[in-house]
DNA sequence: TAGATAAATGGAAATGATTTCTATTTATCA
DNA sequence: TGATAAATAGAAATCATTTCCATTTATCTA
């Protein structure tokens, strides 16, 4: 797509097509990716690409603000690509991994009051709710959902 | 401490010579400390102590609730004991680990918004504030703040 | 449009945090 | 005090992520 042409030559990104086609996949899924699913779905694709250039370019992406890297219960490397260009929080089903975007941040006034109160400086933050999406909260039967 | 002691029992899990020393490391550092970190500490008084074991006994305390487990940029395990037993929040120092306490969540609002709007379940939530402690803060210089 | 040049890439190998395995030890409880 | 299940040590395995380096490629300029 030639918007994310656009967005890689903003962002003084040499365009390649393996960024291309991880861009292309990421904003096609609303879902939270890890890198390795990324390449799985890049080879279907391409013959030759490999996992540490997957790895490299989205570490490159999520540095430049393009793609976003979003934590995890589980501790891998997940990413995503934001529709929204606002501040903005994620919700991310547990068991599909589907994301959506929480237009709700507060973090603002919390964020006074805490570098008042211990004389400290906010860098950054998280907030994100974890749980299950709409599909798969009505796939699992009440007991399923008790042991998660 | 007998009150480290009392706290196993509550929850039935065995009152074991490492697991105190554990709980008495955690409990005197207001820090966030790896498994690793945990480990080097414990090594100072027992001499034999397994890093397994640490890895093993941080996991189950904090499956218990008793001690928390704390996101972290970089993404390696960190462990904290909290002194309020209330639900609450954490802001860590991205330089010496410190931890405060943050007796603040509204997430059942957003919460109930999500669930009715996206009609799901929220299962779990992290909230957490990172930046440079008091201390930090003074040591930093205004340039060095930049490259955080 | 053809080099020059710095950046990107692939593939193999290294890294390093975390987990697993298993034989031995230990806490608990009757 | 002895039975029993749980906890532990130490070594080894796992596995996501990173590093290394030789080769390729995108970009820029003459
Ligand atoms: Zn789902
Ligand atoms: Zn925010
Ligand atoms: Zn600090
Ligand atoms: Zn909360």
């Amino acid at each position: 797509m030639h918007e994310h042409f656009m967005i890689l030559k903003r962002h003084n990104l040499k365009v390649t097509p393996k960024r291309l086609a991880i861009l292309e996949i990421l904003s096609t899924n609303q879902c939270l990716m890890t890198p390795e699913v990324v390449w799985k779905n890049l080879k279907v694709k391409m013959k030759k690409i490999g996992l540490p250039t997957v790895y490299r370019n989205l570490e490159e992406l999520s540095k430049n603000g393009i793609i976003s890297k979003v934590f995890h219960p589980d501790r891998k490397l997940y990413y995503y690509f934001c529709k929204s260009l606002q501040h903005h929080h994620h919700f991310v089903c547990l068991s599909c991994q589907r994301v959506e975007e929480i237009n709700f941040c507060n973090i603002e006034e919390i964020q006074r009051s805490i570098e008042d109160k211990l004389n400290s400086k906010v860098l950054s933050h998280i907030i994100q709710l974890n749980g299950l999406c709409s599909n798969c909260l009505a796939k699992k039967s009440e007991r399923s959902l008790k042991d998660l």
